[in-house]
DNA sequence: CTGTTAGCGCATTCAG
DNA sequence: CTGAATGCGCTAACAG
């Protein structure tokens, strides 16, 4: 058996609650009293029993979830993996909510982190939005002590305690690489199709996308960037105009959640010759990976993300340290071949 | 609060240990009390803390992890994963131990099996060898009531509980695919390294492979396969060999484990020109991608495979049900541009 | 067949 | 500053 509280009590002859004092290193120990006990757990090599400890708190971790609302099927999607992960979340002593506020507003985020400040949660995960009140207000937080991380798309700088996404520079560059690759020889300029400039995950795909397509071995033009604002009908007018108005394009980079209207107007267009390569695994971009509309779908998993999320934030609350491998969220690579089985992902 | 025991005993109007019986569905409560605990159960919407339970039953779980030996970089990473759990593993009461037998050797694995069996183990996860024999001690643990992983390569058919890999048929269709579109239209024929036929990996990835690149627009050569035992040496000797014989080689799909001995005679040739994906992402390789010696590393993680198993294997252990979604292995897909920070993989 | 009781390993009163 | 006692939610003897 491995030792416990009272094996390093018994062999550092003081009491149980003297071990526990020096365990959560609270005051009211002398040094002598606390070298003995150290010295105990050392020589022990006592590890903490976490479950133990958690029932004894019999402590709940109250949890929010800040999503942009709208139909973003992606959004949608976290929304639904919180959900299905607070069915579980009963074992976990974990307690999850989601509060959704209008995409691109930085004071409505902040009022939603207000909110749940004054609402006493036990950490934060938000979708952040690039505006100077957002990182006010995340140090409101930090103040608050309560843990916050940015989800999907960071606000670095702001203090947050960590991030939970892909690194969206290396997403750009491997967008951009595959599409150098995959056009060859070809001809031809690409398009860039984004929702807005004003999250950051946005600026970074593009950044890392034209970089890699400046270092490809034939020079090859990039459109000026059409911003949909992730919206459909304004996603699918912008690639109508394009494909009437460049016949020669080679290719298209859709970098945020427009593709509803990417794929209607590409299937309305009958260019079945574009390279085209997306964000996100949906019902439809993988409808439409399917069909050979669509070369390339470039996704992070939600249920991933989620799941990070509520372990970092609990790690935190619990001042414990993260596992930065098991945390890091890999960006996949989707072509028709390696498709997942399920059109909903997990069952 | 949610309910506990104390909860649906005080609402059934029984014992805490009736309660418990009905839980854990022993014998030994009439049917009439059952149907009212039961009742009591789904009224409240009870669900067990498993935490508690696994405390109260302060039961362990001895989990060994059979794997070939010899220096398969990838074996080895698995076995440092295995380890690097076992460091966590206290505080899930699980015990992680680890069997290595001669690669491709059924009677080996075989013994390994039998002796986990005596040794009376809570769970096995083994990499399959594809052997009658070995299907016949995969029988004989499903008999001993003890759970049966298998890891990286499956044996479908042989009983086994779950199979915690990628699914290697969409792997070789997924290199197969890419070395296509990466040649374009260039020709030349292309080689193909593997292992050894005799583990079902290897050889579903030749089917997918064979399969995509058939599917091609244009028709291609796949010379006949090369079958390395994934031993660097003769990988090495037979690559070079290949190097020197076919002038217009066009590119390599290297589905085993001999990648050292490929990557040698990839230098030594000096040509940059070819198409090169290989599988497993190891501190070699991952210099061959940034070398550019290589283009595509496809790569099952380890540490999730690791994971995985113990999680499936406890739950199989408890009689719990798996989450098929969240155990699902994806097969990754590097390039220079997406490739994870450190040369460790976690830490 | 059913109920009582005593822990599992730890945190937390409340006394001393 | 330190210790003894109680309970978190559940399981497992042991009685009845």
């Amino acid at each position: 058996m491995r030792p416990t509280v009272h094996d390093i009590a018994a062999k550092a002859g003081v009491s149980l609650a003297t071990v526990d004092r020096v365990l959560n290193d609270r005051p009211g120990v002398r040094a002598v009293t606390r070298a003995k006990v150290e010295a105990a757990i050392a020589a022990l090599g006592y590890v903490r029993d976490v479950a133990a400890a958690n029932l004894a708190k019999s402590r709940v971790y109250p949890l929010v979830f800040i999503l942009p609302e709208g139909d973003n099927p992606f959004m949608r999607g976290l929304e639904a993996e919180v959900r299905r992960a607070g069915l579980h979340s009963a074992a976990e002593r974990t307690r999850l909510s989601v509060t959704t506020v209008p995409a691109f507003d930085g004071a409505a985020l902040v009022g939603a982190i207000d909110a749940a400040i004054a609402g006493g949660v036990a950490g934060i995960a938000a979708v952040a939005v690039d505006a100077p009140e957002v990182s006010a207000a995340i140090a409101r937080v930090q103040e608050a002590g309560i843990p916050f991380v940015t989800l999907v798309s960071d606000l670095a700088g702001s203090g947050r305690d960590h991030f939970v996404g892909v690194d969206n520079i290396a997403a750009g560059r491997t967008a951009g690489s595959l599409m150098g690759r995959f056009l060859g020889a070809r001809p031809g300029p690409v398009a860039v199709l984004a929702g807005s400039m004003r999250v950051r995950d946005h600026g970074e795909r593009l950044e890392g996308f034209l970089a890699a397509m400046s270092a490809m071995p034939q020079a090859r033009a990039v459109l000026p960037v059409l911003e949909g604002q992730d919206d459909p009908g304004r996603s699918h007018a912008l690639i109508a105009d394009c494909l009437a108005n460049v016949p020669d394009l080679a290719g298209i980079y859709s970098l945020g959640a427009g593709n509803r209207g990417l794929i209607e107007a590409l299937s309305a267009g009958g260019r079945g010759d574009l390279c085209v390569i997306v964000h996100e695994l949906t019902a439809e971009t993988r409808a439409a990976l399917q069909e050979g509309l669509i070369d390339v779908v470039l996704n992070q998993d939600a249920g991933h993300e989620v799941r990070s999320a509520i372990r970092v934030l609990r790690a935190k609350a619990d001042g414990l340290p993260v596992n930065a491998g098991q945390e890091r969220i890999r960006l996949d690579i989707f072509i028709k071949d390696n498709l997942p089985a399920g059109p909903d992902e997990e069952n």
